[in-house]
DNA sequence: AATGAATGAGTATTCATTCAT
DNA sequence: TATGAATGAATACTCATTCAT
């Protein structure tokens, strides 16, 4: 059994996650994280190498839920379109039902330094790389426009969900995000298709 | 004469650009500011209430551009697509030719805390209701499709532009930005027209 | 049969020279001792009643060989003068054949708090007390000045060894040691013979 | 004026030899040093790089008092011999006048990792080159034996004399040292005349 | 207006020691 | 006996801001 399966692994990134969206990123000191799971400071150190190696562990355990369901998707036997816009549905659902790490994800975790970013974009590319799919095979089989540029059609995408996201964040959250997710769908997909 | 008006603001405020884009906003301290703009640390208090201040003014003054910008646009006697365009072309335009600050604003100035970024949001929202305007206009004049939500259509208009920013910027603006404007626009269009 | 006597507890003692003179005094951790010595970290204070005590415990079990030696040759039929140079001469082997004990007891562990090395000058003083017979009896014989400061001379002595032997660690044991004990020897006669 | 010339360097050199010999060198923050010296914590990082760069700052304004001393006393027109135990009574009495320093320089700082070590043995070589130089002059004019192993014997003066304060300092300078500086004197003496 | 020396609050991390198993 | 996971106290240094000159 390694670390990250070990209860207190989980206990503190999910300790992080609540910690920061309470506090903000910089408020988010070691002490009040191990507080808040129930351990010693110094416990923090045995399953993470420093500061940083926490907040890279949210996002890689908190990303991974968004990768695994894009995979469960893209495995369905079903037309790109409905693809995009189940991605698009479950993306905004998973952060509409845990607004602690929507704030994380979409506020407080890019107040991090350079270095931390650079590392997260890592993990985020594994997520565009499954968008790109849908993309390129709504193309080859007709759905989507073939002359489109890959680049700037998920640039689109990505850039529309996470604005959506963000200002929903931003406004506190107080209208429904998931029921914005078929109108965003639409609006890509015309912007898309053939 | 205000204080916005002594030479002094001006220098503080470039120079706090140059410091951050150089540095990194986790580094661009007060006193290298002060160095950068020829001024003694105190004297950077004569001008802003605070750190904060300093880098809220650096997006009201650079935002400011934008925004004349845009206004000159609308104020133009041609069709509501078009402006759409010329305000990606001038936007694209405007931070190729300023690396420096599409670094500031893209990457560094997310860094700040979440006060100062809703301060931003503030400044922002002005040139968000000039976005909205021409968006409006085409509905209007039926360019645009009536049925659109408003809201979703700007945040896929400024998401879009913002990721499509975003990228250049953290891939070293190695590639012509202002050369994606047209197929930029071209993509929010096919989305949002009639 | 007591701690000491016990294979564990000599097992720890070895393993701390061994790492204090690898990885200096403030870099030999209780953790890397033990693991050193193939025990758990707990395992220790069943031996030790804290890490000072394992700092103690080096000195004392490694001086016992100083002082073994020494007694055999104060045993011995023959002058004070060449009582002093066997001294001088098995006290440099000694060190000069474990350069691991040479690094700790000159350099590192003379980094310990005040209070561990008073009680390492406890330890120290039965070694002293031994030396000091030496010269008494050769004053009482005639061999060494009569109206000599028996507390200065054991400095004069002492002091000249210990500086001898510190300053050959300090220069990488890059000459031989054991060489330098008659002149040493021939040096402090001539100082306190009659 | 550079900043060893404002008065803050001395008084927080005078500090921390103050707060080291009262609370020991593990025990000597530098928040300590800096109430004792009657200056915020930050001002101590005007002057100094870093806690380190204080204690070498230490070692090398006060052994600069002993360097000077014996400059002064090496210029003089007498005899080596003279200038050897106006060397040693001067070195006593500058240490028995500031017992602070005194256990500063015999018992805490040689706690000091071995960087600040080397460091400091670094400062310690030019009283060691002064000390040579009376040897040498002695050993020419035939005062001292020509035979003689120049590093021994200074290690013989030095060993004896750092041996001497010390067992003064350990012994809560419970006598005279000053005193001592004669009769070590004439020890030596007789060691290394012809 | 301008200066810049001085201030002092705030925090990640290590490691000797314990104790349930 | 032996283990090793868990504990938690303790501290150097930075930098935004002030204020006497």
């Amino acid at each position: 059994m390694v670390k990250k399966d070990k209860p207190k692994y989980k206990q503190i990134v999910d300790a992080a996650v609540i910690v920061i969206a309470e506090n903000g990123y910089h408020q988010a000191q070691v002490s009040k994280i191990a507080k808040q799971a129930g351990v010693a400071d110094g416990t923090i150190y045995l399953y993470f190498k420093n500061k940083e190696d926490i907040l890279i562990s949210v996002f890689q355990e908190k990303m991974g839920m968004f990768v695994s369901k894009l995979e469960e998707i893209l495995s369905r036997d079903i037309k790109a379109s409905e693809k995009l816009g189940l991605m698009i549905e479950s993306h905004f659902s998973l952060l509409a039902n845990d607004v602690h790490l929507a704030i994380v994800t979409q506020l407080e975790l890019r107040q991090s330094n350079t270095e931390i970013r650079v590392r997260i974009n890592g993990v985020l590319r594994e997520y565009l790389i499954l968008m790109d799919k849908i993309l390129v095979s709504g193309m080859e089989n007709g759905e989507f426009d073939k002359t489109m540029d890959i680049r700037l059609a998920r640039q689109m995408v990505f850039g529309t969900m996470d604005e959506t996201i963000t200002t929903w964040v931003m406004n506190d959250h107080k209208y429904d995000l998931v029921e914005l997710a078929p109108k965003v769908h639409r609006l890509l997909m015309k912007g898309m298709r053939t």
